[in-house]
DNA sequence: TTCCTTTCTTAACCCAGATCAATGAACGGC
DNA sequence: GCCGTTCATTGATCTGGGTTAAGAAAGGAA
């Protein structure tokens, strides 16, 4: 089983591949195993590299009074661009794996020598970036909106996956709930099935 | 009073600009002048332009019967990305001025122009770009953090302007709560400054 | 100034989610 | 298999924000 495969798979949701960029980024790409519970980066750390998930789920979460507050559950083909990685900054925040995880590590210097090399990747590059921060401005948007319960509802219609791979307080820590209200909310719909 | 000297001045907080620079950006860029309660966006439009906010301040809220949830402020130097104008699908959200405004409006293809004549504002327009993402990212893991009471302080403490220049129930409607509660929390604090 | 509209505050009551505590169910290690 | 830990559920009680309704304060227009 070659990982790189993941990758080539990533690029081609969005364009074709000739065989040349096929090997390139078979040949160029870090990509690694993560075991289960496995950090990809710490509170406190630097990050100095992005991510792509190719396989598996990763949280993303502030550590607080020895709580976790999950932010963002990461799957298949979701990039992840730290803060930290940004900024330089320490990260105020954890990234770890909560399945075991087959992960691709990039920089902005291989991203720059990539696209120095393939400009036709530019425009998706662009484009990829954009409708990530769209998507982004929906969700949050959407969090502000619904209550707890819609809030629920609309994760089950939308990311269906997450609720049976990850366990459920670690759900009703990404909605902003405790677990047993998750589990009354749970509760009260199963009574009411609309 | 050119209003161009806005934009100038928002490109010159990153870099030095030549004569030649300044002479493109007060030429070819287009600044309109908005009244109050003026609308940038509605919703079911298409947006066909960006927009950077030079002087004023604007809403963007959705109406939900009848009533506004206002998804954020933005003010000086603040730049407007609809997510219509990233998919070309009706937005679902209003931008109006909530003062008096002047605005520049820009699209992709003015930029590339600008990008082409100008290359070495390539990496600084990615890196804008970027910061402004993991702004919005700390931003968006206050609100899932935070209680309201918590967020109210937060915005006075980051964004005091704001408090005196925009009416205390679009706050309100900003925290994500009823005005009568902001007017509680209000009190609250009044009576118990830590 | 007066009048009207908009905005802010206060009070009373309600409810969804928080908290604390206990019990059950599922899972992993040995 | 058994045991211990982790995870999910349920109950009792508390609380902050929602809701409704009323009135006070501030701002504009004439």
């Amino acid at each position: 089983m070659d990982a790189a495969n993941f990758l080539v798979d990533y690029f081609s949701q969005y364009m074709t591949l000739s065989e040349e960029e096929v090997q390139l980024i078979r040949n160029e790409n870090l990509i690694r195993e993560y075991k289960k519970n496995d950090f990809l980066l710490k509170e406190g750390q630097i990050a100095t590299v992005c991510f792509l998930v190719l396989k598996g789920c990763v949280k993303r979460y502030y550590l607080e009074d020895g709580e976790e507050r999950i932010m963002e559950f990461y799957t298949e083909n979701d990039p992840i661009a730290p803060v930290s990685y940004t900024t330089k900054e320490p990260s105020q925040y954890f990234l770890s794996c909560v399945e075991p995880c087959i992960i691709s590590t990039g920089t902005e210097e291989r991203t720059q020598l990539f696209l120095q090399k393939f400009p036709r990747f530019i425009p998706i590059f662009v484009k990829i970036g954009d409708s990530l921060a769209a998507k982004k401005q929906v969700f949050l948007d959407d969090f502000k909106n619904l209550s707890p319960e819609n809030r629920y509802q609309k994760l089950v219609e939308t990311r269906p996956d997450l609720i049976n791979r990850v366990p459920q307080y670690m759900i009703a820590s990404y909605l902003g709930i405790q677990p047993e209200s998750l589990s009354r909310i749970r509760k009260r719909i199963r009574s009411n099935p609309k």
